[in-house]
DNA sequence: TATATGTGCAACCAATCAGTTTCACAAATT
DNA sequence: AATTTGTGAAACTGATTGGTTGCACATATA
């Protein structure tokens, strides 16, 4: 199944998950641990975010770690370099204008 | 009304409003005409857009002018940034082992 | 072999969401 | 003054979401 990535980092317990498996692989119940929810909801939210391509799963033996992709997580990173790309532009006009003044100053 | 950035970025529309005000100011009319639906419903993409400070609005006479809110954009970059922390960090790691490879090579 | 453990899946439910239609109202135009 | 134009708000609707409970099943462990 298609999902969007924005739509899977919408939810805050999924942003969690990602800060959470971002350094290490982990088993969902180590995930689930940590929130205050049914080891099955995690499941489901490690399911959107696999299905998304955000997570990758190892099986081993009967156990399951999920870790981060962060080549998916670039695919954010390049959505926002074109505001960035727009950010970075106005801050150097801001720059030019400041250095204009500066010079009429003096 | 507090509202999540995630979430207001999670739909589509709402990203593909984002883009078309995202170098100039432009009316709610205006937007619409850039979509398949009704202007009524643009009109409430605005307002939770409008809610997390994504978007500011104008007035000017009966036209209201929405532009993005760059400042607010950047709250994503910041979210974003630990992540490109880590990527890069493997990034040169993998750098490392090539150069040792090449060394090793001579 | 019997039991415990780690996991995913299906069915259900309340809440939220994105869209439509209808309305209200102020600013511009006639 | 009457009409048109630009807009937001409210009520409703079908679809989606995030959560729960109950189940199935394979892999460990006793």
């Amino acid at each position: 199944m298609r999902r969007d990535i924005f739509q899977a980092i919408a939810d805050p317990t999924r942003r969690a998950i990602i800060a959470l498996i971002a350094l290490q692989a982990m088993t969902p119940n180590a995930i689930a641990e940590n929130f205050n929810t049914t080891r099955q909801a995690i499941s489901k939210h490690l399911r959107i975010l696999t299905e998304c391509e955000l997570v990758k799963q190892e099986q081993e033996g009967r156990e399951i770690y999920y870790s981060l992709e962060l080549e998916k997580m670039k695919e954010i990173d390049k959505w926002l370099s074109q505001y960035r790309k727009i950010w970075e532009t106005r801050f150097n006009q801001l720059d030019n204008v400041l250095a204009t003044i500066k010079k009429q100053k003096k």
